[in-house]
DNA sequence: CGCCAAGGTTGACGCTGTCTACCGATACGG
DNA sequence: CCGTATCGGTAGACAGCGTCAACCTTGGCG
């Protein structure tokens, strides 16, 4: 009844309540971590009754699992975008793979939240019917893009092995980056640096190998 | 009051109620998961009152960062094995890091509970204040040693990048073999070793570039 | 003996998710 | 134009949770 009319949202008219509710979830789940959600607490911040939340989410899981969705589809727009950067000339293909793995550091690193969401939280058990694995797979599904314009394979397992190692070692290295141990323990932030680079350059290598 | 006597643990006769909770806590997030978690239920396990455990830990938190600490002792420890399975004879250095790796993974894919715990799950804050990083950083400098005693690094630093590429790598690797994604996605089997031997593969010749 | 601390108990408080019931609009078929 | 059903909101109740406070029992020690 009383939500916040913020700035915009014209084309948005369908159930301003439902997503009022995601985008104060998000906000409550990073002032307090995702144990800390709670839907009533969304609904005092929506100055509404501890039960609206309920008209347009089953329960407090749904809501979580669609606030996850909202992220994977964020991300997988991010990550398009690092193939054409701002002015919309095509990066080349020989940078398309180190454009996307900044890219994809680059979200881990201004979107902590939301990377902890979606990849180091257990997903609710609701996310299953409802689907969030074909938003995570859409992400996962560029990487593949990006190795098949960059490399000639002799088939796609080829490609998929190459692909799974990458995708392993770069979430590896954000989760890592922005781990409990890493924010406890004391590295200088330029070492850090240099053992990202250290890993593009050896997974550059494994790309083109054949090249002087 | 009530503590069940299970088989065993005639050594460990100092509080046998703290290690009863750490026990049962551990069985109760693997039956209900992390966010399940009840002091309630554990003192309900063990037939104690709801509040016996508070004689034992401030709070909630500091029972599961304990539990946390217990995980990554026994994975070390796990670790450490690799290096001298079961006969006594060390492993050659050459096999070392294959071994280290697939014990590595070994212990991710049968202690999946233990592992989300201590890397895919947000320490709670007291973690800090327990000093959990050392027994973190504990197991990650068994690989340290190990990379120290394959191969000849010009100085620490090199050889720490190697490290953290080879441990973002395989923390990555398992974080997504038992991530909610493979959960729900449909990959044959094989595949999936031959993505992981394929990883293998790059770490090893990362490691041992000049040999032919 | 007196006393104190350790380790157990019960009870209460405020928070949570969720069930149920109610209530006002608004759309729509007769 | 009048039911009436549905949608989106409210209010109340319930059990379970973490935690604070008070109390009780027991064993060791000056």
């Amino acid at each position: 009844m009383d939500i916040e009319n913020e700035a915009g949202s014209v084309e948005n008219s369908t159930s301003t309540l439902r997503d009022a509710c995601l985008e104060k979830a998000l906000e409550a789940i990073r002032e307090k971590g995702v144990e800390g959600l709670s839907l009533r607490e969304v609904a005092r911040r929506l100055n509404v009754s501890h039960q609206a939340p309920y008209k347009h989410f089953p329960s407090k899981d749904h809501l979580l699992a669609e606030v996850i969705r909202h992220c994977l589809r964020d991300f997988a727009q991010h990550l398009r975008a690092s193939r054409r950067p701002e002015g919309g000339t095509p990066v080349p293909a020989a940078d398309a793979l180190r454009s996307l793995g900044q890219s994809y550091l680059g979200y881990a690193a201004t979107h902590p939240l939301e990377y902890r969401l979606m990849f180091m939280t257990s997903w609710p058990e609701v996310s299953r019917e409802l689907g969030l694995a074909s938003d995570a797979r859409a992400a996962f599904e560029i990487l593949g893009e990006t190795l098949k314009a960059g490399k000639q394979y002799p088939s796609a397992k080829d490609r998929d092995r190459d692909a799974m190692f990458i995708w392993s070692a770069i979430h590896g290295t954000a989760s890592i980056l922005q781990s409990e141990a890493m924010a406890y323990l004391t590295i200088e932030p330029e070492e850090i640096e240099a053992s990202v680079s250290h890993g593009f350059s050896i997974v550059e290598t494994l790309i083109s190998p054949r090249q002087p």
